[in-house]
DNA sequence: TTAATTATTGTATTTTTTACACTATATAGT
DNA sequence: ACTATATAGTGTAAAAAATACAATAATTAA
């Protein structure tokens, strides 16, 4: 038998790209690194992984010690280990891919201010270690899922309107939609709960605002209903 | 800062989801333990990563050392990290799926003939550490992509006949397929190349035999083609 | 009152998917 | 040689889904 101890000798940290829409944009959520190395450098957000801390866990304690945020979609994405991406030593990373709700809450205003930011996805700054590569692919991912399974609405606020979810779409797959065929298909799920309620002080015809049905989504999974858009 | 010494104690390994297929069922590669832990059990096929060797390097010798094997299909699915799913330490996994051609080789008749085995996917005995819940991820995964990739393909000899490509697909999906509408989508894509052979020896009209055409497969994806089944 | 802006709605055409059954060609057994 | 058995191979009509396309409605701003 070989000698074990040797192997014990690496570490492995978790990152996530946060991933949130707004004012029409893809936007990323990038921490400027106040530690080494790569001190000084807007990062994705990630730490190490405790020895006795699971990979979700510590995923989910990162995103909640940076927005105050639980209870969001959080998906383990790939993991990253080519030898020496990371100057201090054999870290491999797990990379989540995380939707939040941008327009519900604020970054913390207080000690984070300064800290998190949030990018469009189109002008991402030079990413230190393999985040740009992550980073790329997050975004092929979710540009996969988001037509198989209904994360759109992880990104939108709880009420939203038909023209805010098909931007979304499209800002995310980068292509243009037929507006009353997305619509009918959409509807067609049965999917979208219509609040009764529409948009106020629009400077326009104001649209009906709609919610997303998760419960009858799991339902209807169950019964081998599949979501294709 | 944090003392960073801490974390370096421990360690990662890669384990093997090696599918294959024959005599009509889909099958896994486990190999009997001859180490600790859990020595003298059936287990999916694993190391412990190198410190200085990439992941994907340490599936792909893993594989080699297994069964001679390269250049096969393999991608990394999942990492698996719960705290105590190894118990000789801290020790995270990351799961690749492997897809080969089973009749076009042999398992090592020497070394490994009473170590290697495949079992049918129905068949496999209980699984040490967290392996039974990877097989299962794999297993859902190798579902999900058969229809979105041409990946049975992997699994299928060079040459084959429209009905041992179907039969793949049943067995993988746990479906049955019409077999015109089957035959008529899949020629319809022209990815196949009629060979002009037939099968030999058998006790009934004899097949048309077909091979995949993988070239121009990658030539019509990067003109936005998708394969859909 | 008008201009500007976005919301909402239906239909005809094309494409894709589905359901379905008979003839062809080989070997095995007599 | 004949028959039984086994699997290969093939087309069409109907239903469903995807697509292309433009006029009217409701609000605020000027």
């Amino acid at each position: 038998m070989e000698m074990l101890k040797q192997y014990f000798k690496s570490a492995f940290s978790v990152d996530s790209v946060i991933f949130g829409y707004d004012e029409g944009a893809l936007k990323v959520l990038l921490i400027y690194r106040g530690a080494k190395p790569y001190i000084g450098t807007w990062a994705l957000p990630g730490d190490l992984v405790k020895l006795d801390e699971d990979l979700d866990d510590s995923a989910k304690r990162v995103l909640y010690d940076l927005t105050g945020l639980s209870n969001v979609f959080m998906d383990q994405i790939r993991t990253f280990g080519k030898v020496d991406r990371h100057p201090l030593g054999r870290v491999i990373t797990v990379a989540y891919f995380t939707l939040v709700k941008i327009a519900d809450y604020k970054l913390h205003p207080s000690s984070w201010a300064k800290e998190a930011k949030w990018y469009a996805i189109t002008d991402v700054p030079k990413l230190p270690f393999d985040h740009a590569e992550i980073l790329e692919y997050a975004k092929k991912k979710l540009k996969d899922k988001v037509r198989h399974q209904p994360i759109g609405f992880e990104l939108m606020p709880k009420e939203f309107t038909l023209s805010d979810i098909q931007n979304l779409y499209e800002s995310v797959l980068g292509i243009t939609l037929d507006k009353r065929n997305f619509r009918k298909k959409l509807l067609a799920m049965n999917l979208l709960i219509d609040t009764g309620y529409f948009q106020d002080s629009v400077a326009h015809r104001p649209a009906r605002l709609y919610r997303f049905d998760k419960n009858k989504y799991q339902h209807l999974i169950q019964k081998g209903f599949s979501f294709e858009l």
